[in-house]
DNA sequence: AGAATATATGCAAAAAATTGCATAATCAAC
DNA sequence: GTTGATTATGCAATTTTTTGCATATATTCT
C-alpha cells in the first residue's frame, strides 16, 4: 500500500502531472518504485477525492490540457504521518534470477545472450544514474539540503548497479566455464 | 504473471509441498522471489487442474497431512519453453526508499532508529547467506553440478546484501552529519 | 500450565497491479 | 505524407497480491 506514498512523497517534493510522476518513476531517481501510468492516474484520483491532493488545470496549447498536483495540507499530514512508522521489509521479485533457477533446462548460448542483455541494460542504468550524480554538483545549497536524502536513494541504486554488474561478470565466466 | 514459474522451477529441483516451498521462497535461497503461503497454495491447485503438477498425498502421524508436489511432463515443458523467452525487466519496491524521500519530515533520530533496523536485518541476511554458501562445499560432484546456477541467484543476494550495508553506513553517517 | 513456534492446508474479501484499449495533438524523421 | 515518438489523460476487465480468518497437532519456551 505504498504507491500512495510514493506518490505523495514525490509531489511534496516538486508538484506535477501524472505524467511527470511516471516518468519520475521510470527514469531519472525513481529507480526504487516503478508504476505503470494507469495506475497513477487512477491513486491521484483517489488521492483527491479523499482530499489529500489538489490540482491546478493548465491549458496548453498543442498538447492536451494537463493537471498540475499537488500535496494539500492533510496530504502532507498524512505523509507525516506514514513517515514516522517503520517500513515494512521489501520484495524482491526478479524474473532473471527464477529462469536462472531452472536454467539448466536452457541453451547455454542463449543463457549468455540474455546474460549479456542485462549486462547492456545495468550498464546503461549505472550511466545513467552516474549522470544523475554529476548533475548534484550544479545545486544551490539550499536544494543541495532539500534533495540530500533523495539522493541517497540514488547512491543506492549506484552502489546496486555496480552489484548487478560484478554479478553478472562472475556468472557469465561461470556458465562459459562449468556450464554444458 | 510468474509466481508459476518460480514454483515451477522451485519443483524442478526438488519436489515439495505448498509449506516447502514457502520456506524456500522466504528463507534460503528463495532471496530473490517472495510469495505467501496463500498464494502459493491457490497457485499450486491451478497448476494441478493445468496438468504442469502432480502430487503425491502423504499421511503423517502428528502433523497434517501433506500433498508432495512435482513437476509432470508438461510442466518441465512449459518450464522448459518461459526459459526461452527473455525475461522481464525486474521491479524495485523498496518503501525504505520511498520514506527517505519523503524523510526530512521526519525526525532525526527515528530515522536513525529506522537504519539500524535495516542494518541489522540486513546483517542477519548477509549472514545467513554465507552459511548457505558455507554448505556448498558439502555437496557431492553431481549435486554441485545440478545446484551449480541455484548457486549463483545466491551470490547476487550476496552481492545485493553488501551494497546494502555499505550504503546504509553511508546513510547513517549523512543523515548523522548533514541533516538537521 | 499457558504461550509461542513450527508443520500443513485452505477460503473469502478487498486492494493493487497488469493488460488492453481509447483519444488527441504536436514534432521529428524518413 | 505517413510513421513513430512524446506529451497527456483515462476506462474496463482481468490477474495478482494482500489481509483476515480458520483448523489441527506437536514441540519448545517461559
Amino acid at each position: 500500500m505504498s504507491l500512495k506514498h510514493a506518490i505523495l512523497a514525490m509531489l511534496d517534493l516538486e508538484k506535477g502531472t501524472g505524467y511527470d510522476i511516471v516518468k519520475r518513476f521510470n527514469r531519472s531517481i525513481g529507480h526504487f518504485w516503478s508504476s505503470s501510468h494507469q495506475q497513477v492516474y487512477k491513486e491521484l484520483h483517489k488521492l483527491h477525492d479523499d482530499g489529500l491532493v489538489e490540482y491546478e488545470a493548465v491549458e496548453q496549447a498543442g498538447k492536451p490540457d494537463k493537471k498540475v498536483y499537488f500535496l494539500t495540507d492533510s496530504g502532507l499530514k498524512a505523509l507525516k504521518a506514514w513517515v514516522r512508522q517503520p517500513a515494512r521489509a521489501f520484495k524482491i521479485k526478479e524474473p532473471l534470477l527464477v529462469k536462472l533457477f531452472a536454467g539448466r533446462h536452457g541453451d547455454k548460448d542463449e543463457l549468455l545472450d540474455e546474460l549479456a542483455r542485462h549486462e547492456k541494460l545495468h550498464q546503461e542504468t549505472a550511466e545513467q544514474y552516474a549522470e544523475l550524480e554529476a548533475q548534484m554538483d550544479h545545486l544551490t545549497p539550499r536544494q543541495r539540503k532539500k534533495y540530500l536524502l533523495p539522493y541517497m536513494t540514488l547512491r543506492l541504486g549506484i552502489h546496486f548497479e555496480k552489484a548487478w554488474l560484478t554479478w553478472l561478470a562472475e556468472v557469465r565466466k561461470v556458465v562459459k566455464d562449468e556450464l554444458d
